[in-house]
DNA sequence: TTATCTTACTAAAACGTTTGACTAAGATAT
DNA sequence: ATATCTTAGTCAAACGTTTTAGTAAGATAA
């Protein structure tokens, strides 16, 4: 590899003139400048990023931290939209992404050892179990962090609107009449709490009477937790004119259960998902459900995260909301 | 941030001795290295990726470079899949995984010099254009390399066994009675090639007739192009009795076409899909499809890499290939 | 006793950069 | 003519490691 000394000694320059003329500022005659770096570009020269980073401190590598519990984070689609729209902003303003993980070998990191072994400017976390003790320490640690979906004290965050996102539903629901709303929620996660405060809330503003048995505990991503659930509230002896679900995959699994009833969608009962996977568009009937903006939650990520980097005095912690909308399909039956 | 110097001073031993004590290895007496080991971990000791690498020349660290043409690789489920399970078993051998990409910044790199920049030790492609020069010469260059879905001479690659993916399609299709096979193809791609080759071949083994109105050009991943096709095959006169799509997502197109002429599957028209996304099973009916087993190539991809990087002298170029299998959904009528 | 071998370490160079302090030569001011 | 200022560069240390060659002290062999 060719490297800064080589240019150099084409040059008949020293190496600290090349390193100056080759980052194009400092007290180097324009004539330098310009010959050094046509040198450098005719012999290949390519940057060494670690011994540039052993001076400076900067590696300007962000760090991602994607770990579901079921290990396949990035399988889902929310996911892999937000991993790449992190992706793409982080490489529009010079970033590189580099995975932090446990090492399942030699050397047992933890993720805050893992993010300085790597000497990462930063790390965005998504998708893991916030109560880990390890994920804390990151978060606690002086290496700049941006949470997504889960908000630390004093520290930023991107959430995708949870609240507003149940208030629509509901409030689309009782524009169509209904009053007999079931929620089958997710994992006990934050987003999950922050949903299901969101739903008792604007239940009581539209006056929508709150059964309890409508309420079921379920998962996310999991059809078949959400099919069981389903049954139930299908054999219930008062039984919900709309069944809302935790994410549209799961949903499917609600569906199944719903045909297995024998009973029609929208016309027997209706159902709403969340997330508004590609997918919900091309099922038949299109699904009803509420869109998350994933790849602007991405976005504001990496722009928060790479300002915390930039601007350590001045960039202050934040909590950035997105807000997504009503995709308003065809499982949702209007009634008197 | 405490480096090797600290625990020295801590230990009253040499620089050399501590970097000896905890790699471990070299002419120490055991009770140095544990003592050593010992301070280490109390100070919190974490190596310095970047200056171990400046010696030592290796990384520990992959890159992958996934750049679709549509820049959403990382969405489709395929691909999310596969860089799920590369990561998984990168990390498991104690490497990290670092995304490979052009920078839009101030430099701009080719993929070869962001490789070189960033020091990884050997790169994984997939999802890009491989006819792109900047590909070509990264592929080409002394770094290690495996592609997915895609050959080049003398290297390393893993793919989806497509040609025996279609001849298991059509195979399924001679069992129940069809005949008359419309195929709709994806993107001029080298699996597409392959795809269609195999498809001709297969049938003319089964003595199946290929009419060529029932072959159409398409696109991956996009319903409304499987829409037009299907629309206009089943516009013919002789209208085939099964349709194969380019993947799972796009079959969905074709679907609401067929929906939209009144048409019931399979009753009225069997319809193939291939991929066997997740999504593929919860669906009523359950589509017929071809499973890729898209963890598996991750795996292998990363596997061969690793090894390329280690053993230099004795790590062939290999050609992998990941067989899938048939999901016999209900998709598929059997016909007289 | 002296020579050789082990053992347990240390010294110092090297990896490729960046950067603050320095300098020589010419220009300008007095 | 001397002092000061610019300009255009150079020097050398430093970043945190690894590693080769070396060494001092004690053990063993002849």
């Amino acid at each position: 590899m060719v490297k800064i000394k080589d240019i150099a000694e084409s040059c008949g320059l020293s190496i600290a003139s090349v390193s100056k003329a080759l980052s194009g500022k400092s007290d180097l005659s324009q004539k330098t400048i310009e010959y050094v770096q046509q040198v450098a570009k005719e012999m290949g020269y390519v940057p060494n990023a670690s011994a540039r980073l052993l001076k400076t401190n900067r590696s300007y590598n962000i760090g991602v931290l994607f770990v579901d519990k079921t290990s396949s984070g990035l399988e889902h689609e929310y996911f892999s939209t937000i991993l790449n729209s992190i992706k793409d902003e982080a490489e529009k303003n010079g970033y590189d992404i580099t995975f932090i993980s446990h090492h399942f070998s030699n050397n047992n990191l933890t993720f805050y050892e893992h993010a300085k072994y790597r000497n990462v400017d930063g790390v965005i976390i998504a998708s893991v179990d916030f109560k880990d003790p390890e994920v804390i320490k990151l978060v606690d640690s002086s290496l700049p962090t941006v949470t997504i979906d889960y908000d630390f004290n004093d520290k930023s965050s991107v959430d995708s609107d949870n609240v507003q996102g149940i208030q629509d539903i509901i409030s689309y629901l009782v524009e169509n009449g209904h009053k007999k709303i079931a929620f089958i929620q997710g994992d006990d996660t934050s987003v999950t709490q922050k949903r299901v405060t969101s739903f008792y809330r604007a239940c009581a503003i539209h006056n929508v009477p709150v059964k309890e048995e409508y309420i079921k505990q379920g998962a996310y991503h999991i059809p078949q937790v959400s099919g069981k659930a389903t049954r139930e509230l299908l054999e219930l002896p008062d039984r919900p004119t709309v069944i809302m679900y935790p994410d549209d995959y799961s949903l499917l699994g609600g569906i199944t259960e719903i045909e297995k009833h024998g009973l029609r969608i929208p016309e027997d009962i209706s159902i709403v998902g969340y997330d508004g996977i590609k997918l919900s568009r091309l099922l038949r009937p299109v699904l009803t459900t509420y869109v998350q903006n994933s790849s602007e939650i991405g976005i504001q990520a990496a722009r928060k995260l790479i300002d915390l980097i930039e601007n350590p005095k001045t960039s202050l912690p934040e909590r950035i909301s997105v807000k997504g909308y009503m995709q308003k399909g065809e499982t949702v039956k209007k009634i008197n």
